[in-house]
DNA sequence: GTCTAAGCGAGACGGTACGTCAGGTCTTGCT
DNA sequence: AGCAAGACCTGACGTACCGTCTCGCTTAGAC
């Protein structure tokens, strides 16, 4: 039972959205972001040009839904399970989330790069895709914390920002991101806990 | 006596190229990189086009040497000093490298940016600017770990990977770069080692 | 009691015609033709764009029509009056219609600059405005020349499209078209009366 | 040995302008000035669309070079011919004109309507077209005039008037413009003046 | 009193053209 | 051979209209 009245006027042709979202996301991956217009895009998901421009009011957002969308499966918080590790769950967080990285590097990579040169962009792009990513991270780390897994000393956030930072700087610079980067940081995020007499 | 031949023809305009790098991180301090074309440059640098496309082939590369050259200074390794903990200099070198971070920022986040979209620049950019900057502190943990400030088993390449890391991922996510950063990036670095010399 | 049966369906609006047709003289005048599109006339009379479709399917056949309203009253043909001279006669209808042109002369200048460019509309334009019109002057004309007002040898089609063309011309060109064309006009067409002898 | 020195930079293509007004004449007779558009233009010219913006800065500018170009010919005062009566002169001038004016009619009825639009275009169209071909016409006349072949007394501008109306009334309306039409204004022109040497 | 047919307001849609901007190449005369 | 100047080709941009369409709602006569 929907309580939203739908608005007047035609209705948006629910396929579109997806087709470009599709679209997009297929030729980005192919040729990378620079080089995909808006044409080839609306093109390729056989749509008008300005149909687009109804629904974005740039490349970049669209890139940023479109991945999203791709993405919005990876968002669940790992579920906090009693009988593994937490450097063990942490690992094998960082492994999915590299696995859909490395597929859609290409997008990704583009939309970090389009978010420098829009500030707005760059809030959303933050909001919507990097603080959540964060969090989970962060979330994970406090809880291995409560448990004894890290000294209370450390600074969580902290620590959440070396395993985003490491592994957006092998992305960004052409480095793999791939299982044995999410082995290395889990293993030097908790390497320290033996040394708790410290 | 310079053993150089002088090449047939008019010589390069010796100021040419400083005016031109000059123009160059004016304008993209001033627009962000995005916003400022070649030509703007140009005029900027009262330059015709034509003399900028002698020197570079790309936006990016010029904005590149443009960054570097103001960045050189900072490139020194820093001195070993057996009088200050490790620590301690890796929080003053990242001081020192955050002070200029922050003044030229959008130039660099835009080298960043624009290095996601031409796989040749990033080889370049990565060799001429990000590596060397990663051994300065490669170097110091190694350094410090051989000291025993940094316990044996330790991953020195991943704890770099981490400094590195933590302030590009604060730098792209428009964080600030400041110096609040440099010690909590060191605190977190030497936290199991407590910092004898302060 | 109307013979007409009312077709099946929603009546349409007895409103909207009229306020369409008011909405175009209206933006015709202040923005010349050229500057107005479809959408900004059906804002400026309150009706969806759709209503304008369904009863015009052109921008020149609306005009037509709403300049033909506002003219219609010219239209008729002016009586003979036995009392005056045709040449006086003819001059007092030029002055009233130059009067009128004068105040739509941006709507019929755009009319006739349409019909220029599409071959139906000229036709219907032509069948709707211009002849009738010319089948005025040519009918006094030609009355003038059964009182021996005009010799019988001369081509009075041929001067009534001197009177049109002279007043075309000038709308055209931006000269003005007012009282002193109209009697110079009805002046050179009658001069020559004096002339019977040759 | 021209005293004018070339301007800075890369002189304009020589051939680019003659191959633009080419096309575009032969476009605008083709399809009709409304669906010509100017990337048409410019790719029938084989040449980029911005080269074109950078002659013109109007569809109706360009097109009026053109026709303007194909029509200078036509535009010499007819020599005053001793031998030959004033009418038969405005005749076979008149002949001339029409035959220029239906190979061009689509593109002359173009500008026309153009003009209609364009206040600043209305103004160059009479300057550089409409005017000097009025000015031959009243020139003649006044040449009868003072040789006798028309009454004193006439109105030679409005004479003029009538001649010049009653074509453009012709064209405008799809009426023949042809030698027919050129004998019957001249013969009504100077109708209460035997044509003695015919 | 429902049913059916059409008009209406609103606005999305596929198109076409527009004028602008930037990038990178080229072609002049001058230095 | 470099330089200033500027034209050239290419291609993308965002905007503006056009004419069509598809919704929900309204307004009538027909059943």
């Amino acid at each position: 039972m929907s309580t939203e009245k739908q608005p007047a006027g035609r209705p948006r042709d629910t396929e579109a959205a997806g087709a470009i979202k599709a679209a997009t996301l297929k030729l980005v991956r192919e040729r990378g972001y620079g080089k995909v217009s808006i044409a080839a895009i609306a093109a390729e998901a056989n749509v008008a040009r300005q149909t687009l421009y109804n629904r974005w009011n740039t490349k970049a957002n669209l890139v940023l839904d479109a991945v999203f969308e791709e993405t919005a499966q990876y968002a669940d918080t790992p579920q906090h399970d009693p009988n593994q590790s937490s450097k063990s769950q942490l690992e094998r967080f960082l492994a999915q989330v590299f696995t859909h990285l490395t597929e859609n590097g290409d997008p990704i990579r583009a939309l970090i790069a389009a978010a420098q040169d829009d500030h707005a962009f760059r809030q959303v792009f933050s909001e919507r895709f990097v603080k959540p990513r964060e969090k989970m991270v962060t979330d994970l780390l406090r809880n291995a914390q409560n448990n004894g897994e890290i000294a209370p000393t450390r600074n969580v956030e902290m620590l959440s920002s070396f395993v985003h930072g490491a592994f957006w700087y092998a992305l960004l610079n052409g480095d793999p991101v791939d299982n044995d980067l999410a082995r290395n940081i889990a293993g030097e995020i908790f390497t320290h806990v033996p040394d708790r007499s410290v």
